[in-house]
DNA sequence: ACCTAAATAAGAATTGTTCTTGATAAGGTT
DNA sequence: AACCTTATCAAGAACAATTCTTATTTAGGT
């Protein structure tokens, strides 16, 4: 049952995560909320191990395959993605805008990569008619700027010698 | 040792396979040759083991980690192209081409699509300075034209009863 | 024909994830 | 508040895909 308060909201008003996982037919939990606060709070790519020992730390007793289970309930009621590098563990990541992926194969590191001003995939890619996309990823790999930094100065040091 | 008839071939001749396997210093077996026309035969998208299985036909002694060794020498040799399908098995690929991958979510099925008159990555994304961009997979996802036909015929049926 | 290094077959081991089971907890109903 | 129903959880077993290990075979150069 809903109270009047809860009747009377407007319809643009972007949904909480409760509300997102009651939508669904589905509970708040403590385990929940802290595997969705975990991913909010450190805005990295976590694998669900990465996850796993940080939520320990508030909610000592949870078990991996529960870690498994909330990070699977948050992706079905939208409120995460999961990234898939290659075939590494997956990775998990709160930033709902369209955006790619970038892995550098150097530190392992993963970032986000905005879409620029709007671009559709027609736009790109030659589609055959009648196809219906539900989703895409877009994945680039080489080396973050950092790495890129490293190997250069190391490069030239090894031409010194 | 080189034949004169090798030694004098232009340098701009696309190199065949068993050049591009020994120019990264390996052998062309009977094993390799095998997967190789395997994927070229039947331009679908198969796993490692419907590679397998195919290759045994001709190789009937050869063992699945050959295959899983044969792949990935033909993808170190640039003679193919692994294709991630999120956590399911690895798929292979012999289209050398720029191109990006649908994953049909009915049927399974997986076909390429080709790349929209020479767009480049910076074109769509907004990448941070000095970042080195080594490859990049583009994976779509949803209904086949086939599978999107069966489903909207299926939805009419039903609202017929 | 021989030598050396590369490649292979077979199966064990590993990794990441999912499944199974019984116990626990949450929300709604009386 | 006690009860009932169902969702959720913890723990560990099971699973699937891939990689690793080891001994054997093979290819190419001398």
């Amino acid at each position: 049952m809903l109270c009047f308060w809860q009747m009377n909201k407007p319809a643009s008003h972007s949904p909480s995560p409760d509300e997102k996982i009651h939508g669904h037919g589905l509970r708040m939990t403590d385990q929940r909320r802290a595997v969705y606060d975990v991913l909010m709070g450190k805005r990295d790519h976590p694998t669900a191990v990465e996850v796993f020992t940080r939520v320990r730390e508030r909610v000592s007793s949870i078990s991996l395959a529960t870690v498994y289970n909330c990070l699977e309930t948050l992706t079905d009621c939208g409120l995460a993605k999961t990234v898939a590098d290659e075939r590494g563990p997956a990775r998990y990541c709160p930033n709902l805008e369209e955006h790619a992926h970038f892995f550098c194969e150097d530190c392992g590191g993963v970032s986000d990569i905005p879409l620029r001003n709007r671009k559709r995939p027609e736009d790109v890619w030659e589609f055959p008619q009648n196809l219906i996309i539900a989703h895409h990823e877009v994945a680039f790999r080489g080396k973050c700027p950092k790495c890129a930094a490293d190997a250069s100065a190391k490069a030239k040091a090894s031409k010194r010698n």
